[in-house]
DNA sequence: CATGAATGAGATTTCATTCAT
DNA sequence: TATGAATGAAATCTCATTCAT
């Protein structure tokens, strides 16, 4: 996917950096001089290890999709049904989201950047496939029984997409990751209605 | 080619065009010659208009807020019970945030940028004014029965805070407002499980 | 064949600075810098009249070979045979060349660059037309007879082409422009042997 | 992968590459990096070797102009007349050439860089011996009735100087070198006009 | 001899903003 | 109000060269 000659000890460093730079300001108001200070480098010798400040980004986002779309893939194999692949999914997503905030910052202030290049069409396929693995498992759930047989598939996944991203998007010092999680597929499996209280609502 | 009659009308329509590429494109990635374009005069012309590329999006912004507030307190006001008040919020964010595409765009893309400076203070101030409304909601429903008793209200309006936005950020062509909306709330009301499945979940 | 807006005469003024400093050191030797220094500008400032070095070059380019092209149609146009087309070629482009001397160094020396890019593919349209009507002009004159039937057309073309180009290429102190264009169409239809030395050489 | 026997091969190897370059996009737009890439090894690692880009087109131009001008002196010392001495100088260099095409490309494409340092002054010491060569051949023809007596010789050879490299500046695929050389000292001699025809033109 | 890392000077380009006319 | 021209700061990138290991 990307160039990576050998992905040396310092060359991941300096994407560490880079990432954590990224994940703190987005990708396009983070200069390669500010890189390069983190790095305590002039600008120019960033060259020596990447031909482009793009060429960083694409090393993030891929490994990044990479990752994700392993989880989504494992969960599917794995899970028994369609809850258990959901809420496998989501366990998982919260891991490896953890392991690349830099990554999701990217995706949620600079899509438009990155999704207009040629260079980044993986970003579009790797959510193309996270959507149709998301309605899939909608879909066989309201047939099996588990979900709601008026939900809209597509429609519950537009709604829902952002939110999937939640857990990680920084570090809260309010509550735990598994906190977060538990709430948010308590949130998405049952909604906020108590349970004595239930009717068709809406 | 655009006459004007007024010189306030005139700004509007100037405010107007800039909102149109804010929201295509975001705010720091439109440059202040192609909204002159967009007008059809040259970059300069805009500054007998504003002061600044910021003006414009301040004018954007505050215009939003004010608008989305007005719409939570009136809700508040005016609804029997916390299920209602935020079925109203919702309903009423749909329509509001219809109006004002370019300030979604702006908040979702150049947050860090705006947050950044006192100029924008009353961003923060706005934000935390919908997030205690909704903290609020939560909490009273919660006393009076209507919620879950187990739901964390903060962690809870965390998690939906991003999808809140969802219904107005793109016209779909594949569902009406009407049905984005209601799709929202019974997802928030109900969550997505079957009701002969109900249990506590996770 | 370039953007143009509108021709102002600061902008022309611009060329014309710039293509002395390309005709002097060629064009990737030139510097941005040094154009708006000669210009009493700074470099950024030249943006506001061109998007690019390039276009610059692509101006100058196009405007040279569009007004060879045109010579050359006008002398096959009006000719009585290919003997006088090419004298009236060879004394049209002379001519010709003398307002364009930066043209002529930028594809002298820095060919390769600009046969590269696919924004200046009229280059090699341009060489092609040109080509093709000499080995016409070559090829109709041994069918008549009036040049030597044993002449390879296309061999001829190869090894004259960059002949042509001569009497303009810098100023001379020592010769007329008429009489180096003499010199030349002397030596293309004689050689330099004497004329009572004549037998087939070589 | 290419072990090289002794130290000095190994130089000459790396000279050799750095000519396949130079001779391919010109001198200044070949990168160091490109020509230690070719050689297998780090940028760097070429100053073991050399102790400037500039040495290697020293190396590459100073040789060539050697081989030359050796070519030159023998012909004009063994052979009977300037005729002669001229079709000597012209198979020769063309022989020359084709072992120095790196060296043309570079006196082509950077002559201006080159000819601005005192180190390559060279250069032009070297190109003046040719020059003279040529003048004094051509007057000497002309005075023993062998060339035309109406040709100026500084403006005949100024005419003919960049022809004279043509053979060698590129392998052609539709004529053998000897074609190219036949022609073109055709065309030096007797011109392209046809014998029935002649008479004193222009 | 080669590597891996860095320098430092300078290149092109971007863009909000200013201001005399 | 608008134009046309310019500023100035900063951004990304290039590349020959150096040098400790």
């Amino acid at each position: 996917m990307t160039q990576s000659r050998s992905p040396s000890e310092r060359r991941t460093h300096l994407v560490q950096l880079a990432g954590d730079l990224f994940a703190e300001k987005g990708f396009r108001a983070t200069t390669v001089r500010e890189i390069a200070d983190a790095a305590g480098i002039l600008s120019g010798s960033l060259y020596h290890h990447f031909d482009s400040k793009e060429s960083i980004g694409d090393e993030i986002l891929s490994a990044f999709l990479e990752d994700v779309l392993a989880g989504y893939r494992e969960a599917v194999r794995s899970a028994p049904g369609p809850r258990e692949a959901i809420e496998l999914i989501v366990r998982s997503s919260s891991a490896t989201l953890g392991r690349h905030r830099a990554a999701l910052t990217m995706l949620q202030n600079d899509w438009n950047y990155f999704s207009g290049q040629p260079r980044f069409d993986y970003l579009r396929t790797a959510m193309k496939e996270i959507e149709q693995t998301w309605i899939d498992l909608l879909e066989r759930g309201k047939e099996t029984g588990v979900f709601r047989a008026d939900l809209d598939a597509r429609l519950a996944y537009r709604l829902l997409r952002d939110i999937l991203w939640m857990p990680a998007s920084r570090p809260s010092s309010t509550w735990t990751t598994e906190e977060i999680v538990d709430g948010l597929l308590r949130l998405l499996f049952d909604g906020i209605t108590a349970f004595n209280n239930r009717q068709p609502s809406v």
